[in-house]
DNA sequence: AAATAAATATGTAATAATTTCAATTATGAA
DNA sequence: TTCATAATTGAAATTATTACATATTTATTT
């Protein structure tokens, strides 16, 4: 599915704006923040402007075409990703990380203890060091 | 364990900010933001500064004696329960519910994904609407 | 008890993320 | 082409958080 269409099956009109922040998203899986993806655009697009990113990724959020992660203290990042999956935040360099898990055992877990709640999102994340930095910090300490 | 008895199990010197940020951490379980304890406490402490609930709260979950969530886009929120259990936030009110789950199912998945990762915090959050606030919808819809 | 040092707390100002909103531009239908 | 609607823009306002210099409190030493 390409980027168009991919808006289309969301509901959401494409215009220039809107199909350059939905390919930035499906091309770069580095869950990017609102700055990240305008400064990455705006050389491109350059009447683009900051609301647009926000109100686009909004959308996409809302109509369910992308995800959008609190992980980050600082800010919000978004993640062209739906299909459930993890995520890890290294403390040190920031990056986030995919982390894959049984769906099944976690889907068990869930369904035990809602009730009443009607749950429209779930979000896993876990936060520590990333493997890179866990080595750095190894050999800086020698 | 009382308020002082717990800062010091974490190495925290006790001051009446610090035990009452603590205290009103154990006492109410709301999640609440930085904005709600100090309002909460200013009228008691008159000369409490917003700066000191910021560090005494980034000192608790520092050392440990609370968890920092970052659920609420909007703002973080603090809890001081850090036993592993689970959240909710209704997108309706805001309100952050505690979700109990099974810890060992949980453990299951943590440890079969994550190799090279050090992991410090997990965090399991769902987003939807509360009970209450799906009674209502359903009312104003008739 | 007084003097000194160290740790905490305070308040103002700066920073950064996000939202609001009125004006402009683009799109689509009549 | 004209009109209506939707999308985009940019500036200003808002809000959360951090930085930092000063003041206060607490602990330690003389």
């Amino acid at each position: 599915m390409n980027v168009v269409e991919r808006l289309q099956a969301h509901n959401i009109k494409p215009s220039v704006q809107r199909i350059a922040i939905m390919s930035y998203l499906m091309e770069h899986h580095t869950h990017p923040t609102v700055d990240e993806i305008y400064t990455a655009l705006a050389p491109a697009i350059p009447t683009l402007s900051k609301t647009t990113v926000y109100n686009t990724l909004k959308l996409l959020s809302e109509q369910g075409a992308a995800q959008t992660l609190t992980i980050d203290e600082r800010n919000t990042c978004y993640d062209a990703n739906t299909t459930p999956h993890a995520h890890f935040l290294c403390k040190q360099c920031g990056k986030i990380y995919d982390v894959e898990y049984d769906q099944e055992k976690l889907n068990e877990i869930k369904n035990e203890n809602v009730n009443g709640l009607t749950i429209q999102e779930t979000h896993y994340y876990f936060k520590g060091i990333c493997k890179q930095c866990m080595e750095e910090k190894r050999l800086n300490n020698n």
